[in-house]
DNA sequence: TGTTAACTTATTTTT
DNA sequence: TAAGTTAACA
């Protein structure tokens, strides 16, 4: 059987050599015995040192292929065999290879290992991206065939954000009501879906009008020549599944697809991988091998369905299914923790997920206070660690939102300790690199409505409000993009387009304003085709008075001119490239990258690493501190009401507990201050689930503690979570315990061996004081507040200073 | 046109 | 609480 290849590669400007026509399986059996010799040395080296399960997989017959692979069982590592078997033992030319990932650092971190066994020629050839990417390639390549112009420009959510507000600022739609974010939600969720503004289906009125804000927001974005994030797997995917051509092209060229994180696929893109590996052609060889876990699965409300796992057994049948429980990271401690969180979870496929590393430590539960000492908690865990040799680097503190990191980083601040935060302002989304990308856009794409609003005033050049009416005014008479309708005003040649036109009255100083803007942006596009990217960016700073714009003399201008020159600095790669399409390439690179990995050198270095349960998926770190394990945070309160939302923030507590390879820490507050207003929290209804075993035994009390051990066990936490009177945890302290509000739901109820006694203690300056988890110290100042005592304690623990405030706990030595 | 004061609203986030 | 937005004001 031979096969036509009618396409050329899309990654590499040269042809697929002549003997790649051939069809791998049948050229295998064909081999000669040398070249037969040769592909068994390469299939012995490529299952050196893996698994049986890790072997089956990688070696596993042509067809569909279900890698079922639990936490830290080696799935990169089995991915990137698979690829390197294809290539050295099926013979399958590597250009007809893709492998899909959902993030670049998934597709970097695949290149990088896939270099090291097929060498840099064969990697080359590999298709290896992110979906948003591939189809980002596909769909300019295919721009002929489609109804908007392949030089588009991708959009992301801000710029989605501000075209929503248009939208609605159109309509007349009270931006209260169809708040932007809620209404692109929408729209993001029906392209996902693979729903079409005409095929839009309302639920209810509010859904109604989000279909008709879906209809113009799709129109402007065209109108813009551009596309957003969800267009890129909606256009591609209803691409291969109305062009026979097209699609008989990509399948005849990717006769193998790999897809990463397959749990994590949402409707669009199933159905692209679908077209593309044939699902539908029964004789058609269906190789696609698909790596996932259902258990962690957190991103769902991004339209991820892990049940495409299921679907996928259904529309591929009789896959080969491999499932890789061996975990190579955490001690069976951990991992029978993690188990006993997600085998409450229905509907998936149980894991029994084993070691060979032993057992190791017990977990440790803290129950702090409130969320600072949470954070001293955190900060002296820290700091025993790295007392005892480790490394900050070692450490990782988790949490559920992005809030929760503040008080951690004051107290981490506070005692010098180097960290570094995960997520937070993300490079591209500053002001400054916005700002210059929009400059950069619309000289590109002098259509991109988004950039010209942003920067048309930016330094001001006396265009406000009314002169933004009269552009907008006239590009509506004249029935022509803003940018059009500029260069019209320019030319003073308005009242030829059309009565109308004419009817618009441009005065004198608004003329004289659109007019020099307008002339400058002219002078920009055409330097466009003599200017190298670098270049022309150097242009757009000095001739639109940016650079001075942000230079303001002061410090924070500094940090943005800075920021300005990094952004100069991944320009510099595109500088070779002849200047339209460095421009273009450029533009592209930093629409499909969010993150700039030029910029993260000082990732290596040796700190403590601050992050969501979200942005840890895929991470290990000897040393897990999981923070804010309470009703509320885990589960978020938003979740709480549905199951299927439990269900993932259960798999959410799973990845952050998985991520732990030797010492995992969980933490809770008896009282949480959220958006300015404290609250008693119940701990987390996960925490239930751990086993006694599991749980490392709580330390001994310290001296004179009246109340109970910070660490509790697991049936324990049983006990309380029935209502029972155990008092474990409870805030004991004597500062505390008159005040009602500051005790937990155990201990409200009386009695039990470390009852509160009825009237609060005063502490003295100088009074010798002990606290479970930092020892013995020595009270500072004391001062009475509203019933509560705030207490600063000095600790002398271990040559460590520590300044406290507000301790619950805290007891008077005799 | 820029500044200030009142007012609103709070997950998770890659591409 | 705090950040971000809008409305009112100088």
């Amino acid at each position: 059987m031979d096969l036509v290849i009618q396409c050329q590669p899309m990654s590499d400007p040269t042809h697929p050599p002549a003997d790649a026509f051939d069809d791998p399986f049948f050229a295998a059996a064909a081999a000669d015995a040398g070249a037969g010799a040769e592909r068994s040395r390469a299939a012995e080296r490529l299952l050196e040192g893996l698994n049986t399960a890790q072997m089956d997989a990688v070696s596993a017959d042509e067809g569909p292929v279900l890698v079922l692979a639990g936490p830290g069982s080696g799935k990169t590592r089995v991915l990137t065999h698979r690829v390197a078997w294809l290539i050295e033992v099926f013979g399958v030319p590597p250009w007809q290879i893709m492998a899909v990932t959902f993030t670049n650092k998934a597709a970097r971190e695949m290149r990088l290992r896939l270099e090291r066994l097929v060498g840099p020629a064969a990697l080359g050839q590999v298709t290896i991206g992110t979906f948003h990417a591939i189809c980002a390639r596909i769909l300019r390549i295919e721009a002929e065939t489609l109804s908007f112009d392949g030089n588009f420009v991708i959009y992301d959510s801000d710029d989605q954000e501000r075209l929503v507000k248009r939208a609605l600022d159109e309509m007349n739609l009270d931006p209260k009501q169809f708040r932007p974010s809620a209404i692109l939600g929408a729209i993001s969720n029906a392209k996902n879906e693979l729903v079409r503004p005409e095929a839009y289906t309302p639920a209810t009125y509010w859904h109604e009008i989000a279909g008709r804000v879906y209809t113009r927001y799709q129109q402007l974005l065209r109108n813009s020549n551009a596309v957003d994030f969800d267009d890129l797997l909606l256009e591609t995917a209803e691409l291969l599944r109305q062009n026979a051509a097209v699609r008989d092209k990509y399948r005849a060229r990717y006769r193998h697809v790999l897809v990463d994180e397959f749990q994590d696929t949402n409707t669009a893109q199933y159905a692209l991988v679908k077209a593309l590996a044939a699902a539908e052609v029964p004789d058609a060889p269906h190789n696609l091998f698909v790596v996932g876990d259902e258990d962690q699965s957190i991103y769902r409300w991004r339209g991820a369905d892990y049940r495409n796992i299921e679907r996928f057994r259904r529309d591929f049948p009789s896959p080969t299914t491999v499932i890789l429980e061996q975990n190579y990271r955490s001690t069976q401690t951990i991992l029978d923790a993690a188990r006993a969180i997600i085998d409450r979870n229905a509907h998936r496929t149980p894991k029994a997920l084993w070691t060979e590393r032993g057992h190791g430590q017990g977990i440790q539960l803290f129950e702090a206070y409130d969320e600072s000492e949470e954070a001293a908690f955190v900060v002296h865990q820290i700091e025993k660690h790295v007392r005892s040799g480790g490394k900050f680097g070692e450490m990782a503190v988790m949490y559920r939102t992005n809030a929760q990191s503040r008080t951690i980083e004051d107290a981490l601040v506070r005692k010098r300790i180097p960290y570094q935060l995960v997520g937070g302002t993300r490079f591209y989304d500053r002001r400054e690199i916005r700002d210059v990308l929009a400059y950069l856009r619309l000289v590109h794409n002098p259509l991109d409505e988004v950039a010209l609003q942003r920067v048309i005033n930016v330094p001001t050049r006396g265009i406000g409000d009314k002169a933004m009416a009269t552009l907008h005014a006239a590009a509506g008479a004249c029935g022509v993009p803003l940018w059009p309708a500029l260069q019209l005003i320019a030319a003073d040649e308005l009242a030829e387009v059309s009565p109308a036109a004419a009817a618009v009255t441009v005065d004198a100083r608004t003329l004289k304003a659109l007019g020099s803007f307008h002339d400058l942006l002219a002078r920009l596009i055409a330097a466009r085709e003599q200017l190298d990217v670098t270049a022309l960016l150097g242009a757009i700073l000095d001739n639109t008075g940016y650079a001075k714009h942000v230079r303001d003399g002061t410090d924070e201008g500094e940090e943005r001119w800075e920021n300005v020159v990094e952004l100069r600095n991944v320009a510099v790669d595109f500088e070779a490239m002849p200047p339209r399409e460095g421009l273009a390439a450029l533009l592209e690179s930093v629409a499909l990258v969010a993150d700039v990995d030029a910029l993260d050198a000082k990732a290596s270095a040796d700190r403590v690493t601050l992050l969501t349960l979200h942005a840890a998926k895929g991470l290990e770190y000897p040393t897990v501190i999981i923070t804010g394990l309470e009703e509320g945070s885990i589960p978020h309160s938003r979740s709480a009401d549905d199951p299927d939302g439990l269900a993932e923030e259960r798999r959410l507590f799973y990845v952050g507990v998985t991520r732990a390879e030797r010492t995992l820490i969980l933490v809770r507050a008896h009282r949480r201050t959220v958006y300015g207003t404290t609250d008693l929290r119940e701990p987390s209804r996960f925490l239930l689930d751990l086993p006694v075993e599991v749980m490392a035994e709580p330390p001994a009390p310290a001296t004179g503690i009246r109340g109970t051990p910070v660490h509790s066990r697991g049936t324990q936490w049983g006990d309380r979570g029935r209502g029972g009177g155990s008092d474990v945890g409870r805030t004991s302290g004597a500062s505390r315990g008159a005040d009602p509000r500051n005790v937990g739901r155990g201990a409200s109820s009386a009695g039990g061996p470390g009852s509160a006694p009825g009237g609060a203690s005063t502490f003295r300056p100088g009074d010798k004081v002990t606290h479970p988890t930092f020892g013995e110290g020595v009270v500072v100042t004391a001062s009475q507040r509203d019933g509560d005592e705030e207490v600063t304690v000095a600790f002398v623990g271990a040559g460590v200073k520590k300044l406290m405030q507000s301790f619950a706990r805290l007891e008077r030595v005799r």
